[in-house]
DNA sequence: AAATTTATGTCAGTCATGTTGACATATCTG
DNA sequence: CAGATATGTCAACATGACTGACATAAATTT
């Protein structure tokens, strides 16, 4: 299962009918075209946030993602971040040697399996990503501030269940699982 | 090696203290890595329901954005677009050209303005984008399904919320009033 | 010990989509 | 008419995806 690209290969979709049987008989329902235009929209602006930072540091999104993900799950495998950001090896090969390189990741052998290279943000990194984040985390406080009780965790079970479940890699996991224990730190 | 190119320019951005006052106070908010990387993987899998589909007809991503805001907003103009979709008139002359050359858009010269070539989806476009919507209507009915009462509107508000509102081109702010408006069907 | 598999790195080449800058053309406006 | 505007197009390039092949080191199996 080396190569092969496991992206390419099934996710058949028919992510629809098979959420529940009393949705078959409803097909019809009309777009929501504003949640659609709505998450282009939002999801543009948020990660726009981020992109003016990063041009600074020469970097682009891709390295965002590595680092962000490396910092929030210290000891992450190449394969793992593989899975997580369903890039090739070559895609990510270049943005983390980058990062290597400037000092904003570090690796270390694993001890049960010193092939794995084991991933850590270093202070730099971690900066970055906490700056980063501060930013959009500036934007969706001023989001949820415009919610009343209860209804900002309803933004996050909605995010949740936005997700696909038939594919949980270790990361994909891991959130899941805690969103679905805590869920209620919510402002 | 830092390829260091022109990337490493300016552009000031600070959008995060500008929001208001009372906010130069907070700075050290704790970042929401919940909400964030829900929009990761949610933004990831709800653009993936209709790569799929692209595939098969050799488009991209590119693509659906164009014919998607052309089938919304008939007569859009190819300025309108490029302030949507803020990319370049040659990038979009692209995907644009494929988009006509195949039968999916037509142009047609303005009345008031000859110069202007306003945009409308053919049947065929349209067909595309309706297929495309209902995937990801699937997947949000399917979200929203799990929220009370009242929380589907709680989740448009914060989607709203988190659009930069200081460069509403004609689209968007058109999204955004009738959003305010109705908040249901646009068509 | 040797053979195989696994985890990772790397090379060469391609593609999609973004960029800049210059220039052409048709059309509107003063 | 002169200039501004809306659009199209050309050349050149950057980023970040992709494929497929191959290299290396370490673990595992035989």
């Amino acid at each position: 299962m080396t190569d092969i690209n496991f992206k390419s290969l099934v996710r058949g979709s028919a992510p629809a009918a098979a959420a529940g049987p009393l949705q078959a008989d409803a097909p019809a329902a009309p777009p929501r075209w504003d949640i659609i235009e709505l998450l282009f929209f939002a999801y543009r602006d948020f990660v726009g946030d981020a992109d003016h930072v990063l041009e600074a540091f020469g970097f682009g999104r891709a390295h965002h993602r590595v680092v962000h993900f490396v910092c929030r799950y210290p000891g992450l495998k190449v394969a793992d971040l593989l899975d997580v950001l369903r890039i090739t090896k070559q895609s990510l090969g270049r943005v983390l040697k980058q990062l290597l390189d400037e000092g904003y990741i570090v690796q270390k052998a694993g001890d049960s399996d010193r092939r794995q290279r084991l991933l850590f943000a270093t202070a730099k990194g971690e900066a970055l990503v906490v700056k980063l984040a501060g930013l959009q985390t500036d934007r969706i406080h001023r989001a949820l501030r415009g919610l009343g009780p209860g209804e900002a965790e309803a933004v996050g079970r909605f995010l949740r269940a936005m997700i696909d479940r038939d594919d949980p890699d270790k990361v994909l996991q891991t959130i899941l699982q805690a969103d679905d224990a805590i869920a209620k730190d919510v402002t």
